[in-house]
DNA sequence: TCTTACGATACCCACCAGGTATCAGCCCAG
DNA sequence: CTGGGCTGATACCTGGTGGGTATCGTAAGA
């Protein structure tokens, strides 16, 4: 019984996700019927039948969509094992360049956070060079997750800490952010309840997972385009209590009483050898006290 | 540049083990010319050197060094992808013979937790069948991580949580075995420093990774040699409280007020969608009370 | 019934993984 | 300093297989 190859898990994968042999090869950049039969060889090496192909499309069976989630995670720790290696070798013998550390953030979130984080940081005797890799809305966690960077600040419950080690670095209320002339940006205050169904003013709708959830407010797919939004009076969202920083003069901002707390963490793989990670991670865990004195015991 | 292969990986890996490309083709059921030439081509494709051989030896760049340890771990997710999705095929169509769900533990270790466990688990009114693997030393660790187990019980300090999701279920002391017959034996409590240079009774050395610590005491390799090295008054050994269990006539176990505690951890793999192990998790984090009432506050 | 769409099959080629034989540097024995 | 042995690299060959094109079988829709 040999081992499954990569090969096989990312042609796997491609039509697992496309549910399609014709696209999935064409995503694949080959023909299709090589990639039948590769499944094919796949489904019998496993001894196990992965794919339901009844007339009117395929469909996963439970085997499959267990080897698509492991599959997913085999290939992005290789994927990370090849970056982590390349990244390692360009530093290795030529005279020492320090070591460096790539830490992925979703873009404009936890913005003064990560400030003070590379400030500390960079005080620290030995610092090493940090890269700021800044992703789209869950991209940071991928990032990690494939070895493009050493480091992420993960945000729950947007981010999944899982396979991680992680430390909390800092707990937020979330705010509505409104067009600053509708009647609601006066108030205080506001609940959930206050905002869930305003008829005038749905709430935007962000990308789960590359798809957009059923409901009547708009589809966004970043802040800018969200900013303008709310600015013209069509929209409203609910966000952390950072993205204060990125807010307009049209726009108005109301904390939420009862909505659910956002939490930034620093995670990072869980083997790692790295000392200048080491090093990052004890500066940021010692901003902590600064921003939620003894939060480790509030949950 | 296409992505590392397993094969790939597993060359590579051999050859930063035995730190020779003989002995690694052996091991690898190849000759050593195509093995030399795919570590080149993988250099190369990484853009990077991965081994020095200088004469006298090969030996780990950094870069290698990193590639080791990544590639280990992509492996270990490969090899889980290619087993849990086998197991789960086996189950899958046939009328639906129940969800199995593997456990590994360490043989005889934290017995009773176990067969409490698995009572319990057993009177849920939907349990899936159980299989239990006990494995040596750190063998369950590495079981969970290569997918030959679904879930495990881990002892902290032998074993890493790393890169699991775990609870912990049970914290115990340590306790000094004896010869029965040996002064020491009489006494109620021990401390680390009664017993860490006693002359004639070294404490016993297990192997770490593979190799043994020096020291003065004998080197053991499984419980049964243990115990009967014990018995003749030739050493003795610091273990969990709950190896009592396996305790002979001829022995003597004495607490020690000042050795750090053992914790066992259910872990399971992060991922992980199965609702028989959801099952198994809730059953055991239930089971915490009855030992170490609000454990997760201890800490 | 004809068309269309999609996965499977048949067949072919070219590449490369792996084998054997041999070379090349280094160490040690004498 | 010279020859043998050890170890990794190189040269060259072969077979398996990954990938391509052409085509088929079948089910759904017009």
């Amino acid at each position: 019984m040999d081992a499954l190859e990569t090969r096989e898990l990312r042609y796997f994968i491609a039509v697992a996700e496309e549910l399609h042999f014709g696209r999935a090869a064409e995503r694949l950049g080959m023909a299709q019927p090589p990639l039948s039969r590769a499944i094919q060889r796949l489904e019998k090496r496993l001894g196990v039948c992965l794919l339901d192909r009844d007339r009117r499309g395929v469909r996963l069976t439970g085997a499959g969509q267990v080897l698509l989630h492991e599959g997913r995670a085999a290939l992005d720790a290789t994927a990370a094992a090849a970056r982590r290696t390349r990244r390692s070798g360009s530093t290795d013998h030529p005279g020492g360049s320090r070591e460096r550390l790539v830490i992925a953030v979703k873009a404009a979130a936890s913005h003064d956070l990560l400030q003070r984080l590379l400030d500390a940081y960079a005080a620290e005797p030995d610092a090493a060079e940090i890269e700021v890799l800044a992703g789209g809305f869950t991209e940071q966690e991928q990032m990690l997750r494939d070895g493009r960077a050493d480091v992420a600040l993960l945000i729950a419950p947007f981010n999944s800490l899982a396979g991680f080690d992680s430390e909390e670095l800092l707990t937020e209320g979330r705010i509505a952010v409104l067009p600053a002339r509708h009647p609601l940006a006066t108030r205080k205050f506001l609940s959930m309840a206050d905002i869930s169904d305003v008829p005038d003013l749905p709430i935007a709708r962000w990308p789960r997972h590359g798809a957009y959830a059923p409901g009547p407010g708009p589809e966004v797919r970043d802040h800018t385009q969200l900013a303008q939004l709310i600015a013209l009076g069509r929209t409203m969202a609910v966000v952390p209590d950072s993205a204060r920083t990125w807010l307009w003069h049209e726009h108005a901002a109301v904390p939420l009483t009862d909505a659910p707390p956002v939490h930034t963490h620093i995670a990072w793989p869980p083997h790692s050898r790295s000392l200048a990670l080491a090093g990052l991670i004890r500066t940021a865990t010692r901003l902590i006290p600064d921003t939620a004195p003894t939060a480790a015991t509030m949950e």
